[in-house]
DNA sequence: TTCCCCTCTGGTATCGATTACATAGTGGTA
DNA sequence: TACCACTATGTAATCGATACCAGAGGGGAA
């Protein structure tokens, strides 16, 4: 493997002249210069970046904890953060988690021994202490997603409270007075949040869900199955927690026989592109989720830099996306 | 930050017998190395791979290029890679390259100074030229979906043209004639041997598609527009070359009110989540996209490790779901 | 007793890069 | 001429870990 002394040798020159051509720095003739550059060019050789973050370079490398990358959510969530990082001079370490905190602890190891700079997190909610070893450090943490209590620097979190309440509040608005909640996964702080939020905004029209049903895993089958048992209460009107719940509610509607918007106006949130494939397409919140990964990208970066913080991040507003999944409650 | 130095400090004791306790090397008392783990466990220390690389150990590092993660085909396949990856013992940086070519090349850089020792590539279509240093350095590289001319020391491809074909035979099994086909993007090698085969397939009835639309970018909105399209020629089956492109042909043939499969069948490609979300649900080929990644990261691993490659790799079968979106013709 | 082998430990060269410092030549100015 | 500033280059220490080597005891066999 060519190194510098390589390249030294190739020049016939010293270690010192070839790193100085490399960064630029000290005096150097141009003639020795040109030899040098000739000699990187002919191997093609790459400085190692082992060696110079070793001699105390900053590492440039940063870690991603999400839950998984094979939903859409956190795959765009994942790609925003990526790029942003790599544009900004750092390279990321994806990792999906599967919400399981041994797998997240393992991560964390290997981050350590990587020496990352910093890590952005969607942790999993059982707790966070293997974070402990990070902030011990000193290594600056973004929680994003889901808050990390007390062991992050900072949080990129949107308000899911706000937007279970804006959920509630368009049905309410259509005049349903008949509305069902479902969701999952049920211990995800997100989704307990968005639960409240949505009771919130019943209670203050003296109303509750005529059925609350929430699942442990965020799949369409489970979906479809708390759908079907939502639907027993006769709602004229039914929240999804996530778009995956609500495209799950169509189908257990559809199958059931009844139209929508219809005879059911449902709603969901996300945005995923999979709420614009379903026919009838689905009306939902949308999150401005590549925006999020990208604030979560620059917060790190001024963390790490040790830049100060301006004080109230501004978070992009949720926004309600009408489509065809909602009317006023016809049957009345 | 807490160093093989700062341990042998506080355990009273030298570098190399740390070194020795780290690697379970050599001879070390019980006393001795109690002393030393306790004075690991108290500082949480972990050893530097920076330092462990440069002294020339492997770095256990792969990079991963994909066009995207944010579409869920990718994200799937990212996901598995980067599992099995690392329960095999590596760390991934997983890219996404946009297809761009430029931006390839910077990520080949990257992988060049992070000593990476292997690298698994689904490439712009392009040129592949910016992978000769990699195979300069022997470096091993695994294609994956797509092949790289060349470049790669192995790939795990799985079967267009045969896909193309299963596609085109199940349509024309039902009975239909007067077929349409669409996709994007063009330029994609795999996009083109579907393709392929799916005119073979037709050739071989004595049959050409009525309407054959490519597009350049591969998203709802612009496969919507081809299928609308390929529906003035009046076809009674379409074959998307991709779900996305299905799923956009499923939503113009609502809008042209068309009853699915009544009127119009409609098949696809790649079997990802939202294929089964949409209503009617689609009918396509399943890729084992979990399988192919699993796969890829397994070859790589007996690339790296110098282990004699099993000639004839038996890559998991394409496999037909039949769902709501195909019928015989009703309109004859 | 002498010699050898096994156990245990510490010192130190090494990997590839950066950088402080030393050295040396050149040109200008007092 | 003597001195200084500037340019240009090389030598060597350093980062954190590993591994080779040396050396110190201890025990058994000849």
């Amino acid at each position: 493997m060519a190194s510098i002394k390589t390249i030294a040798k190739l020049a016939q020159t010293s270690v010192a002249s070839v790193s100085r051509v490399l960064n630029n720095s000290g005096y150097v003739s141009a003639e020795l210069r040109a030899k040098v550059e000739a000699a990187i060019a002919q191997t093609n050789y790459q400085p190692s970046s082992d060696a110079r973050v070793l001699r105390g370079g900053k590492s440039n490398l940063v870690g991603i904890l999400l839950p998984s990358i094979d939903v859409q959510f956190f795959g765009i969530l994942a790609q925003s953060m990526e790029q942003a990082l790599f544009d900004l001079g750092y390279q990321s370490f994806i990792c999906s988690t599967a919400e399981s905190a041994a797998h997240e602890a393992r991560y964390v190891a290997m981050f350590l021994s990587r020496r990352v700079g910093g890590v952005i997190a969607a942790s999993a909610e059982a707790g966070a202490a293997h974070f402990a070893p990070l902030r011990a450090r000193g290594i600056p943490i973004v929680a994003i997603d889901r808050d990390l209590h007390g062991y992050a620097s900072d949080a990129i979190v949107i308000d899911h409270d706000l937007g279970g309440r804006m959920m509630a509040q368009h049905l309410i608005d259509f005049g349903h007075r008949k509305i069902a909640v479902i969701g999952a996964p049920l211990h995800s702080q997100s989704i307990q949040r968005r639960l409240a939020g949505v009771r919130a905004a019943l209670a203050q029209s003296g109303l509750e869900p005529v059925s609350q049903q929430l699942g442990k895993t965020h799949d369409f089958a489970q979906s479809y199955d708390l759908a079907s048992r939502a639907l027993a209460n006769r709602p004229t009107g039914l929240i999804g927690l996530t778009d995956i719940a609500a495209i799950g509610a169509i189908h257990a509607a559809h199958d059931l026989g009844l139209r929508i918007p219809h005879d059911l106006s449902i709603i969901g949130f996300d945005n995923i592109p999979s709420a614009a494939f379903v026919l009838p397409r689905l009306t939902t919140i949308a999150q401005p989720i590549r925006h999020l990964g990208r604030s979560a990208a620059e917060m790190l970066h001024r963390l790490i830099i040790g830049e100060p913080q301006t004080l109230a991040q501004a978070l992009p507003a949720l926004t309600l996306i009408q489509r065809d999944t909602t009317a006023p409650p016809c049957a009345a």
